[in-house]
Formats: C-alpha cells, structure tokens, sequence
DNA sequence: AAGAACATCAACCGCAGAGTC
DNA sequence: CGACTCTGCGGTTGATGTTCT
C-alpha cells in the first residue's frame, strides 16, 4: 500500500512542487494529483497546504481591528462554522480564523471582555467585510480570475495540441480550476521544463531562482517577507518559512 | 544565560456529506 | 440502493518562537 507518505512541515521545494504543478495543471483530483506532481504527500496534505498557504490572494498577517470585530459578531452570529466565517473575510482562511479565534478572542469572549459591544445594537454592530471592502463573492472572483489569468497564460482554455487524446482543459466558475494531468509524456516533459539540470533531484536550491524576495505592505501596513514566483506574468506569493 | 511557561499557527485526524458507479 | 471515493469541515495536536522568571 501507501509506502512513507511524508508528513509534518513543508519544504521550499514541495511547495515550489505543488505551485507549479497546479500551475500548469490546475486541480483536477487531490487524492490523485500528488503522484503527478512529484510529491510523497497525502492528497489531503497537499489541499490543506494549497487552500491554506499556496493559494494566490491569501492575506496574511496580524487581523486588523476590524477583522477582528467583524470576527466576534459573525462568531456570535455562526458559531464555530469556521467556514461560513471565512467568507466573510476575503483572503483568510477557515483555519486562520479558527487558529486567531482560540489564539486571540476566545478567552477575551470567555471573559466577557470585548473591545466594543457587537451585537446589543444591529445598528452598532460593524459592518461585514464584505459589505466594507467588496462582496465576498467579488472577491472570491478575483481569486478565481487569478486562477484563470494562470489558465489561460497557459492556453489551457481549449483543447491543447501538446495534450492529445482528447485531453481537454478548462476553467470552471468554481473555486478550484480543474483540467487533466495529461499524458506521461506530457508530465516527464513538464518536469524536464521545470528541473532539467536535476531529474526531480533536489541537491540545491538553485530552483529558488524561480522565487525573488519580495516584500509588500497587508493592510495593517505591516511589512510581509514573501517570495513570488513569477511564470508568464503571472505572480504567486509565497510566504517566506519563519 | 538558561530553563519554564506560554503563544502561535501549520498540519493532522476523524467524520460527514456529496458524488459516482 | 449500497458501496466506495473524494472533498471539505471542525477539533486537536505538536513544533517552533517568544516572553517570563
């Protein structure tokens, strides 16, 4: 059966792995994709790291104050359903909010300790994130449009002459853009393209050249280390190992 | 300076629901 | 309809970093 599946942290390289391969690929079956991509990991393993670190447009950083007060009222309002929460919140994850709700707020709430009153008065009550910055669906398209661009950089959207057999890409109005892995011969010629010195070997990080250090503002103006990874105009921000 | 205690957050686990055959 | 697979969710853990004594 499933021999040594990797697990705990993971490395430059497995991300590089991973972003690159759902690049080129896009998501088309979790349990499946890791094999192609090259990686020892658990499909789920790899949807985590995706959906929680790797995907395009994540926010990162300290939650702002408003984050924050928006976070008490849709807990008061959802409960612990994390993921109905995180649509409020462009760019967090579910596990982010989760991780900042026990972190930060929970034993504030437990102590009856609020920075402001959230919910004795709906006209009080902060407006949703969505309603101050842009729909969550608005916003949930920029994702889905970054997906796209990368898509489409690609010439994915019809069927591609190097994918034969009727191998067809697309891209879906869903969350997660899917297409085929294509061929064999079309995964050893994206992995000679990717590393053609190394043969999937990694003895040095020459593949981070791929990577440039790149330092932004999130909206608490604080200053985030990220790398991006560029590839036919298209950006990746891939946040720096602490 | 060193160890203990605490905080943070990435990652794992088990489960449930949806979809497919 | 039941078995099976895949995906997503929420709870929890554990490694690492930070602060305190």
């Amino acid at each position: 059966m499933e021999t040594s599946l990797k697990r705990g942290s993971w490395s430059v390289e497995e991300d590089h792995k991973l972003i690159t391969y759902i690049n080129k690929y896009g998501i088309w079956n979790w349990s499946q994709m890791p094999k192609f991509a090259g990686l020892s990991r658990s499909g789920k393993s790899c949807r985590l790291r995706w959906m929680n670190y790797l995907k395009p447009n994540l926010k990162k950083g300290k939650f702002s104050k408003e984050e924050e007060e928006s976070l008490l009222h849709y807990h008061s309002l959802l409960g612990n359903r994390w993921s109905a929460i995180a649509l409020k919140f462009p760019g967090r994850t579910d596990n982010d909010i989760k991780n900042y709700w026990h972190t930060h707020l929970k034993k504030r709430v437990s102590e009856g300790i609020r920075v402001h009153q959230t919910t004795t008065d709906q006209n009080d009550a902060p407006a949703p994130l969505d309603q101050k910055l842009q729909p969550a669906h608005d916003h949930m398209n920029v994702s889905y449009s970054a997906g796209h661009d990368i898509l489409s950089s690609h010439d994915i959207t019809s069927t591609s002459s190097d994918h034969p057999a009727g191998v067809q890409f697309r891209a879906d109005d869903n969350d997660d853009y899917t297409c085929s892995p294509g061929t064999i011969d079309d995964l050893q010629c994206f992995w000679d393209q990717l590393y053609p010195f190394e043969n999937l070997e990694f003895g040095n990080n020459h593949n981070m050249d791929m990577f440039s250090d790149y330092v932004f503002q999130d909206s608490n103006n604080d200053l985030i280390s990220s790398y991006t990874f560029y590839d036919n105009n298209c950006s990746w921000s891939l946040p720096s190992d602490p």
